[in-house]
DNA sequence: GGATATTAGTTGTTTTTGTAACTAACAAGG
DNA sequence: CCTTGTTAGTTACAAAAACAACTAATATCC
């Protein structure tokens, strides 16, 4: 028996986190992958889209932590699918500005919809101060200003 | 501006959890990786075996929720570097009852030093309190018992 | 202006994962 | 026993991620 030993796996943040991470994600991938036929970070880069406005897949790459490898075949996806479009900067013609299309708008609005109503449900299990520190505490962990 | 709306990415918990999740993976596995060149799933096993003693791959991947084929390969890995040794179960000669060798057990005294320290210094950021209901809440939102 | 270094984004190749189909051992019902 | 079903674990193949090397445009500094 180790389990005496004052460090349990259960208790390893990383591992906890890891854990709630895949858990509280899978409920939600399937409204981005059965209906729009989405992969995670196209999801991203859609709602970073959808909620910023019009930016650079490098400026995607900054605030979301996602490498540029990541994104450049998101972005090839999403465009595929006539969900965004891409603009060359004319001062700077090596960077493109992103943004939605109208179908691209309607698949964000529908899919933030049911993120919403998701994140509700996550949360109704909580009080809302519990809610609210474990926000904060994501936020500081994930790196993120306040 | 989207900001208005009362829903923002950054607040979105499954969002949240993940990118939380990676960042305070990532400083930890470094350890596991450069210095014992496991993958996260190998490090999990390993952990197990050291935390709850001798069981079964089925064991750990109902404990864990690892997909039988993931254990199946880091079982394999574990097994190529001496770290588990596997025996089979002589009343179902299906199963077969995983352990750690020596080698394994220090490789798993090495990592969970440095997990503990890991924990404590992210711990360290938030008051008590905090801490608690964080771990209260990762474990309910990851389907863990209390 | 021209060599050199940076930067935005892409493409190619290797690992790792996910999914499905498989083997081997056991279990139950007839 | 002997079909049918189930379970533990493996293997094979497809999808996705990680990493490195690349192109093309711009910036720097002599």
């Amino acid at each position: 028996m180790n389990e005496k030993d004052d460090f349990a796996l259960q208790d390893f943040l990383p591992y906890l986190l890891n854990r709630a991470a895949e858990e509280s994600s899978l409920g939600f991938q399937k409204h981005y992958k059965n209906r729009y036929g989405m992969l995670r970070t196209e999801w991203r880069v859609l709602f970073h889209l959808g909620n910023y406005g019009q930016m650079t897949a490098k400026e995607i790459g900054s605030r979301a932590k996602i490498h540029k490898t990541k994104i450049s075949r998101a972005v090839a996806k999403l465009s595929e699918k006539r969900f965004v479009t891409r603009t060359r900067d004319e001062n700077d013609r090596r960077a493109e500005h992103l943004a939605l299309t109208p179908a691209g708008e309607a698949a964000y609005k529908d899919l933030r919809e049911h993120a919403l109503e998701f994140d509700t449900r996550i949360c109704a299990r909580f009080t809302t101060g519990e809610v609210a520190i474990l926000r904060y505490m994501l936020r500081n962990l994930a790196g993120i200003e306040p």
